[in-house]
DNA sequence: GGTGTCATGTAATATGTTACATGATTCT
DNA sequence: AGAATCATGTAACATATTACATGACACC
């Protein structure tokens, strides 16, 4: 059970606040994909299997105007779990980055085929500027005054510093990106 | 066959340069593993599929003092494999950052597995400024005179940039999770 | 004699993705 | 009337991880 992965976040996420799977969903879609994604088909089946497993237990909710749900709660026994693994070490990260392979494959492309990487390379840019300025509008909002924070805030704040230096550093890389793709047109 | 994956870093890196898949496992292991991660174990299985399906081609080559390799070049049919894959849109990244759901999960830890998660993050740290220290001697060692690279190393050099950004944004943060947790510490 | 590197894989299990499926309500 | 959102899932398939397996040679 070393290095499992879905359910931890899904553990700290229910234990910031507990929620029904399709809440989670959202969430993952928001905060916490920050930092770990996961689609509502993976969270309904971990779910179940942590549920099986008594480290969440689950109340149905009867909603008007919405369908029923399933709202899931931490254990003593999920809560454990997740302190185990809180003090396991950090596995080395999977990472997976799309961009900076076609970067390099870009060499064996022809000319039009680079401008083409070029306009995606903008296109990806806008996208992650949106995202920066959607953390920067969040930061404001959830957090507006830093010196008054309590120990969980304060550690989701950091985190959230951590997605935003992310994307100050992606946005300065692929500004580089361009000024090395405009200048092998350039040439050609 | 969209968005998939290792195949295309694999076919970059043998247009780089032919090889076996022990050579490209080690090269996932080092340059290519930093924005794709990838075993033998994988590499060796999809070696094997993209041999059947005509995108490379593999020469036995005898070696003495060591074991017979197979050398893989990528075919025509590879090559046009990869270019199509390269005008494809770039796909949004999984992104999968253990340490984050851990400093978020701290907040649910008592005081001694928040001390033990300071160690880790120092660890952590110590590790990635070696990692850095790497890059920057590599650096050193494969771009000297960055003003007179071709096409092909100019486009490795800013994918390297990258990494170094990203780990130099990395220590960064960690400092910034470093002074959180002591100051949390403090308080307590 | 033991450790590490070179070199290749198989098998079992776990995880992730994609497509499909349902049904009510709210908004335009 | 049609689209979007809320809410839950199943099934099939693809991919990744982990453990296991083999064998030669080099170096200490």
């Amino acid at each position: 059970m070393l290095g499992m992965a879905l359910e931890h976040a899904i553990l700290v996420s229910l234990l910031e606040q507990p929620g029904s799977g399709y809440e989670l969903a959202r969430r993952f879609e928001r905060s916490i994909g920050r930092f770990w994604t996961a689609t509502h088909q993976q969270i309904y089946r971990v779910l179940k299997r942590m549920e099986a497993d008594g480290w969440v237990t689950a109340v149905d909710v009867g909603q008007d105007g919405r369908p029923d749900k399933r709202d899931f709660t931490v254990s003593a026994a999920g809560r454990e779990v997740l302190t185990g693994w809180l003090h396991e070490p950090v596995q080395p990260e999977a990472v997976r980055h799309d961009l900076a392979v076609k970067v390099r494959g870009a060499a064996f492309d022809d000319p039009a085929g680079r401008a083409a990487l070029i306009d995606e390379v903008v296109r990806y840019r806008a996208e992650h500027e949106e995202l920066l300025a959607r953390y920067l509008a969040g930061e404001k909002r959830d957090f507006p005054d830093i010196s008054s924070l309590r120990a969980g805030e304060r550690l989701q704040h950091v985190v959230l510093r951590g997605g935003i230096a992310y994307e100050r550093m992606l946005l300065d890389w692929l500004d580089e990106v361009l000024i090395t793709l405009r200048h092998l047109r350039e040439e050609s």
